[in-house]
DNA sequence: GTCTATACCTTGATAGAC
DNA sequence: GTCTATCAAGGTATAGAC
């Protein structure tokens, strides 16, 4: 390792990545990563063995993306209830993409539950909706919610997504503002005891 | 009309409308349709010119399955809020395939947002999301709530969007089942002055 | 490790017999 | 109106030269 080879290996899901994304999994072609990165089709089979294990690989750098963002989370403030604030602004930064494309996570698992063929990966993105869930809950946890601390996890989760959803839908960005906003005077008088 | 031929064109929407509900468009080949419904896959250009034609078709016929929900809405209940209580708790009545599937537009348009060539059954669907909008947005008149119609009836929208995709994602019945409770409670919170 | 050539299958779509 | 045979294109995947 440390060779050309993984430096290849890193483009291939960096583009993956981007077109899963924009594209849509079943709706790229190892002929649209093979355009952007420039590396020959027949290529890809010395890194992966498969078009999934590729999948498998952008869920994984997926996982590592959401980790980043609740480490920017944390570290942009000190509080929990200031970091699930944090948390919810977040689709703000990716306004743009978000309105494009939705929740890089949300979409790409209603696409995969339709899916009979990718289980492996479809369990692999839950572990992305459990990592937020289980930071959200370590967050309330430490507010004195422990006892609701999976419900309203959840319940925050679920208030995201919807929001984005519509937001996509109509392309609506004065939208996703106002339902971001509504999210967190929610959050504040949920945890205002 | 009237003949074999319109209803072997029926037998092709229905198939169709199961299948991209169940496995997504992108997933559904001519081949599957064929199988479900034993009509030959040459034939199915005798009633289409193109998938995209079939997509449309079964669009049109989601936005009648629509109307429908919405007309028995009104005729379970006679006071608008209960109405829009009505259409809250619809889901409930397909628990198994909403845990399954996810819901029925909202799946399928993020699916073909990411489309290009799909653009025309994009802004068909986005008439389904409109016909509800609309209709609440009729109720909520009624309750004297014109002013803010458009904001509260894309905030339920995105509401009830928001639990199926979490309900979905961890085939949550119990969560579903809260998640259009606490809706309703909401309703009746923002709804009374 | 990298790249080319290609096999093999499925796709959406067409032509034409009946 | 119905069906069969077939098309060209594009899909994933493989073999093997360099």
């Amino acid at each position: 390792m440390g060779t050309k080879g993984s430096a290849n290996r890193q483009r291939i899901v960096d583009a993956a990545d981007y077109l899963f994304y924009s594209r849509g999994y079943n709706q790229t072609s190892f002929s649209d990563i093979s355009d952007k990165t420039g590396i020959p089709r027949g290529n890809f089979y010395y890194y992966f063995k498969t078009k999934e294990d590729i999948l498998a690989a952008v869920v994984d750098a997926r996982l590592i993306e959401f980790k980043d963002m609740l480490k920017c989370c944390e570290n942009a403030a000190s509080g929990p209830l200031e970091r699930l604030h944090a948390l919810v602004q977040f689709p703000l930064q990716r306004e743009t993409q978000i309105l494009q494309y939705g929740c890089p996570i949300g979409s790409l698992s209603s696409e995969l539950v339709k899916d009979q063929d990718t289980e492996i990966s479809q369990t692999r993105l839950t572990a992305v909706f459990d990592l937020l869930k289980n930071w959200i809950e370590e967050q309330l946890n430490k507010l004195g919610q422990s006892a609701r601390g999976d419900d309203i996890a959840k319940d925050l989760l679920a208030k995201m997504q919807g929001i984005i959803i519509i937001a996509n839908v109509y392309r609506d960005a004065e939208f996703l503002r106002r339902g971001i906003n509504d999210i967190q005077s929610w959050l504040n008088q949920t945890l205002s005891h």
